[in-house]
DNA sequence: GGACGAAATGTCAACGCTGTCTGTCGATGT
DNA sequence: ACATCGACAGACAGCGTTGACATTTCGTCC
């Protein structure tokens, strides 16, 4: 393959007889050029294959501003990719384009990538915290590099954020199985020690203690390691003497876990389950879920930061997205009173 | 909130008492200078928060070549999402970052998105191609961008290509039913006329056709109209007078779908199901399928890119990837007589 | 002691583009 | 006939950085 230089606004003005400032112009002031100037440079780029250059655009306007960085845990993972999804159409219908970086779920992860991406000039920042601190971003910010944080918000940082009710969706849920008649009701997630799950957490807690269930430790079970299947969990909880009748799961991982786990008890319909996040077969599986628009997650953001680009001065927000219960069978399961030892 | 002049070289260079010259050799080769000068830019740079332009820097090298874009049907797709996670993985460990961009699977949205990406100056383009023809790539790949094709060959454009054995796999998960004594052996798929699709197809009839089946069509439904859910065409397929005995679904929406019917129609175990395409609860639900490693086509590609991107003038390479068979109970089902009109 | 070379730093121009300013030319008005 | 004006095109500089080359400094060697 022959590799033919690329054409610069000189070549195109050679070519068409004008100076480079002319085919600047038409390609930017189009309506300052006589129209069979514009058709002149107009063939001669075409010619040449002349396509403006951005990187030199954006030097000379100062900061390439139509390109949006998204930080996120893992794109393999429809929490996450999903979010992207909903970002990245929006932003397009904006004319920006969306870079993505991972962090694999860690903190040093988190704060490389940043780096990293902050190296090229974003027009703003969109990102789901993992770190216990994002101070480190406040010199970005501070340059005038909006900073979104979706899902959490960010530590030791002023930024807009958009969450999710978490809160809300895990104490309906958890009073629904209380208004059943369910008083043994587990939780289990992995992991524990995010924002969004401490939010969950208390909404199931709340939800307990409007009913005079107090200490729920005992059904609870918060685990911090990724690397543990999230089945071993869910099948400790379930062995042990008062097993609960009914198990609400803090992530789609473990509630997809618990619905192996069910399955290999052979449990069969005895134990309610209530999952959060919605997944793809779900319907099929009958799971009653806990479930929110993630594509909306990321398009509020998408517009949130595209606002806060017009306007950096103005105050931040906080945004928190609706979460609703989709019931399919399983979280509307009555208490079982099965023979515990 | 007080927005900041970002410094540059000469803000810091005043600051430090040295040319700029000297502190862009301590960003880029640090080893030309005395340590202690070193030092003293750094902490000025630390001080005023410099952080080289890439811009710049990339304007006056000639070309950005660490961004890498890629051009997908909708990331809201798990196939899609996977291969751009495993492609992010790769690209960032070589310091490259992703540019994402989709089509919403249409041949419009292809060539309007490839243009904009364009526009940036890439360092590769990877596509998931969707229209007929991708020649109105012909002149950046002329100007030295690498396009890299992947899931189906690029038409009319020389590129390198990574696909998956669908002919194969197909093939196989086709003789096995076969090989069980299944006869009556149906295939469904939507979108069909997509080069995925096609080869699949090829690889069933090509396996019926080893056992003396020629005419299929009986037994096929290949639609081209995502608007209308898959679950339609299984269930009419199943309705039929000799419905088959053994389902091949060509994708993990229509393998959804049928699953839902099949739900429905309280099939109970009696048809026999394979599915391209593995799913997070595949396994939950017992479903075989005939799968590949989503995550390494990504990766793959991007090799492909970076190598591509270090010799633009070598050989194009075509490569393939490898599908097998999960067995996980619907696929092992025997042919079972029931009663037919 | 002066020539020499290596190390450290500096000067300058250029990457491709666009904002600002200036210049040219023909048309218009009086 | 001449001043004036609008429409258009060009000259120039500079965005922030770096490669090529120049300059300074200093230790070393005969």
């Amino acid at each position: 393959m022959t590799v033919q230089q690329r054409a610069t606004l000189e070549d195109v003005a050679r070519l068409a007889d004008v100076s480079s400032k002319t085919v600047s112009r038409v390609f930017t002031h189009r309506e300052l050029v006589a129209p069979e100037t514009v058709e002149r440079v107009l063939a001669a780029a075409k010619r040449l294959r002349f396509r403006p250059n951005p990187i030199a655009r954006s030097l000379r306007r100062g900061g390439s501003t139509d390109t949006i960085g998204f930080i996120m845990g893992d794109l393999n993972n429809p929490f996450y990719y999903k979010v992207a999804a909903g970002m990245e159409r929006e932003l397009a219908s904006h004319g920006f384009s969306l870079v993505v970086a991972t962090t694999d779920d860690t903190a040093e992860g988190e704060e490389r990538v940043a780096e990293a991406l902050l190296g090229q000039r974003l027009g703003a920042l969109m990102i789901i915290p993992v770190a216990d601190d994002q101070s480190y971003l406040e010199g970005e910010r501070h340059l005038g590099t909006p900073v979104i944080a979706i899902d959490r918000p960010a530590r030791n940082l002023v930024a807009d954020s958009i969450v999710l009710e978490n809160h809300r969706g895990v104490f309906e849920a958890t009073t629904r199985l209380l208004e059943r008649g369910h008083r043994r009701i587990g939780y289990v997630c992995n992991p524990a020690s995010v924002y969004t799950q401490s939010e969950r957490l208390r909404g199931y807690r709340d939800a307990l203690a409007a009913y005079g269930v107090v200490d729920s430790s005992r059904w609870e079970r918060l685990a911090d390691d990724l690397s543990i299947p999230a089945d071993r969990f869910v099948a400790d909880l379930l062995g042990q003497d008062d097993a609960p009748t009914a198990l609400i799961t803090g992530n789609n991982r473990v509630t997809i876990g618990a619905l192996r786990v069910l399955r290999d008890r052979a449990d069969d319909g005895r134990t309610a389950l209530v999952g959060f996040d919605d997944f793809d077969t779900a319907d099929v599986l009958g799971v009653t879920v806990i479930t929110y628009n993630p594509l909306e997650l990321g398009r509020a953001a998408a517009e949130l930061a595209i606002e806060r680009m017009k306007d950096p001065a103005g105050f931040t927000r906080q945004l928190s997205l609706p979460t609703w219960i989709v019931e399919r069978g399983t979280g509307e399961r009555p208490p079982s009173e099965r023979i515990t030892a």
